[in-house]
DNA sequence: CGCTCTGTACGGTAA
DNA sequence: TTACCGTGCAGAGCG
């Protein structure tokens, strides 16, 4: 059970035997296939060497062996393959559940084939943090809100408008609504379009002067030109690692200011 | 040379021989590991059942084997691995060439290591084509202008303007510039904005008027409000399959109305 | 290289 | 569900 089951160069007649651990356990299949698929959009793909990988949850991935960080298809979980074996090829085809989409691979050869136990570490669901995201920065300008401008106070996080959700919503020194656009990157063009959208849609609801800064670590010259034209500005800031406890200042919503 | 290398639970010295074959034939390495990534930005990821993939290009691939399409940690080609044995612990490093990141795999146990042979079908670049996309709506209109509305003249495609770059560019039965943004799949406020960009951008740039349209299969409320608000329109159409041959149509530029 | 944009984008979250 | 938006987005195409 709790066992690695491995197949080289299996015959198809043996390949079946892993047709069982579809959905159960983990499965990978190498060879040379051609693949089809339809669904939002269709394709083909020539004969070439590929890995085919079947995750318990229903993930399905097709890979060019040899380059390229994105699958030649695929089908997110939820979904479901199957293996079947006609004369001299193998084929093996993915079903999404929730959708109607789907992968099918020809095997013309299979080099390898192998299901994995399932068992992982101690707990199922594996840990996973990630630091220095739009995450780390929001909290860096609650703990520290001077970074946007001296005076700053921010008051709502993902603020819903007509045009969005605004990332933060504050007042600045002189008692003006403030809407800040985070981005962890470099900010493009589509940057400054997004956070106009907020703005208008803030100085339309509530009827007063607002200003717009989109904060990011570096902007594009297109940014800057709408920025410009747009009368937005720019407050240069580097995503950083937060620790993700303390959180528990202020707190206060935006309805307290508004008295919406 | 041309044979599947497999190890079924490898002592680490085992493993060491499979090193070789890091950059030159795609390696396959499954165990139970945790992770880190250091880049632009940082994660960890705690222990688990993963499923490690070094392509021949450099392409390096962290995946949880029960779920998810994503994978868990990455490195884009150009990149190169090395594996270290130290003591129990199975070491794999992955290093971008072009960029600062890596991504270190500890592997507790490994459960499967193998290298595929790098020979795939008789052409090593495999055919791929993919139909229904935003290209295949481009041809249907310049092959159909009347899709988008009778008498709209398509005149140039990817238009470079200071806001961006759009679409397609032409003129309506009544002579006026009118810009089309194409969206393969329902269009969201982000199209809107896009749109209202380059419509903007075109009047200052041109100084006369010009019409927007969104070409979509289908809009959001939220996209459908803004359009109205910015005084654009909206013609639905589908993405279809079209053949990609026949393209030897007009193909006269703007700057042959324009006279710029 | 940088900039802009598409994608079968995926994935998370909130209404 | 739908809508919106972040992503270490990746990848393509053009200047």
């Amino acid at each position: 059970m709790a066992e690695v089951r491995v197949l080289k160069e299996p015959t198809p007649r043996e390949l079946e035997t892993l047709a069982r651990d579809l959905g159960k356990r983990p499965v990978l299949i190498a060879g040379i296939c051609e693949a089809e698929y339809r669904g939002r959009a269709e394709s083909r793909a020539g004969p070439a060497l590929r890995l085919a990988i079947c995750k318990p949850d229903g993930t399905f991935l097709l890979h060019n062996a040899l380059e390229k960080r994105e699958p030649t298809n695929w089908n997110p979980a939820p979904s479901r393959q199957s293996l079947e074996v006609r004369d001299d090829l193998v084929v093996l085809r993915s079903r999404r559940l929730d959708v109607k989409e789907e992968v099918i691979v020809y095997f013309h050869r299979v080099l390898l084939a192998c299901s994995l136990p399932k068992e992982g570490a101690r707990s199922e669901r594996s840990v996973f943090s990630l630091f220095r995201s739009e995450e780390d920065m929001k909290r860096l300008i609650w703990r520290n809100p001077d970074v946007i401008e001296p005076g700053f106070q921010p008051v709502r996080e993902e603020v819903e408008c007509r045009a969005g959700i605004a990332d933060v919503v504050g007042y600045d020194a002189d008692g003006r609504l403030v809407v800040l656009e985070l981005k962890r990157a470099r900010a493009g063009v589509d940057a400054a379009s997004q956070l106009r959208r907020y703005v208008e849609a803030f100085r339309e609801e509530r009827g007063e002067e607002v200003r717009g800064i989109l904060v990011a670590p570096s902007i594009t010259d297109g940014c800057r030109r709408l920025l410009e034209k747009y009368g937005l500005e720019w407050r240069r800031l580097e995503p950083e690692a937060t620790d993700r406890d303390g959180k528990g200042d202020g707190q206060r919503t935006l309805t307290d200011y508004l008295g919406d």
